[in-house]
DNA sequence: GGCTCCCGTCCATCTCAGTTGACGGACAGC
DNA sequence: GCTGTCCGTCAACTGAGATGGACGGGAGCC
């Protein structure tokens, strides 16, 4: 495997900026500091979210570990646990195959659909909508 | 459960003090500081582990948490699990809708859709056929 | 072009995580 | 009783973890 559970701590939270974006673009190293910020509490600068995925430091401490895990939201045993990764890893690859289709638009195509299928769709739709907690609103 | 995972990281290492007795009385500070040492790189100061069992230091490094981990055998998420469950709640409520609907139907009906609509669903259905390989009754 | 704003990178600095060393008490052997 | 040793506890120091600020560069705006 090529992903990001063979290697260190910094490819697993580079793994997460290229993973994780819900505004199209990765995050800028400044919003990921201040939304660790803002989620726990503490401080968090830029510089040190750098040298962290650039992996000129490789031994956090738990609270910024917290402080990570809970902003990409995924659990912090992914910076520990292999097996966690591969999980993590398909959960947030499905996320981002969902982000590049158009939703939206699918479900409107699904008012084509039975109702079986169309019912399917709703639920992930729903979920899809949940998990970006308003980052794209107007879903409703 | 009212296990350790109840309160902060100190009760979590006194419980596993408590709970890993392989000599029938509990390990000695110096006992710990060395075993974790001895299967991680780096020092361990016996002196630490007291203050982290008793609150005096509770932001330990990746390192120490590794090394503490590996030492009661138990995983490292051991010391954050509860914490970020919710975080990743959506992500996973998501996997659950993805799993009951039936999704290779959906990707049938996919056929009668527009090329764009399609290779979008493709994209998701792939996803979640790779997510599935590994999946292994998680629930409780 | 010139200006501004924000980004990533680098460097100087400081804080605090982690170690070292020492003190008092408990238990065993002499 | 006395001594030696191992334990838990405490205070002080060291250095790595972590921060703040500065520099250069690219994108948008007038």
């Amino acid at each position: 495997m090529t992903g990001p559970g063979d290697g260190s701590l910094a490819r697993r939270i580079d793994h997460l900026f290229k993973a994780v974006q819900p505004k199209g673009r990765e995050y800028s190293y400044e919003e990921v500091a201040r939304g660790c910020e803002a989620l726990t509490v503490g401080t968090f600068s830029k510089t040190y979210v750098w040298q962290l995925r650039t992996g000129q430091r490789d031994n956090p401490t738990k609270r910024h570990l917290e402080a990570l895990a809970a902003f990409f939201g995924v659990p912090v045993s992914y910076f520990f646990d292999d097996q966690v990764v591969d999980d993590v890893n398909s959960q947030l690859a499905l996320a981002a195959a969902l982000r590049d289709a158009d939703v939206r638009d699918i479900a409107l195509r699904a008012l084509y659909m039975d109702d079986a299928t169309r019912r399917s769709l709703a639920r992930i739709v729903n979920e899809i909508s949940t998990m970006q907690r308003g980052t794209k609103s107007a879903e409703s």
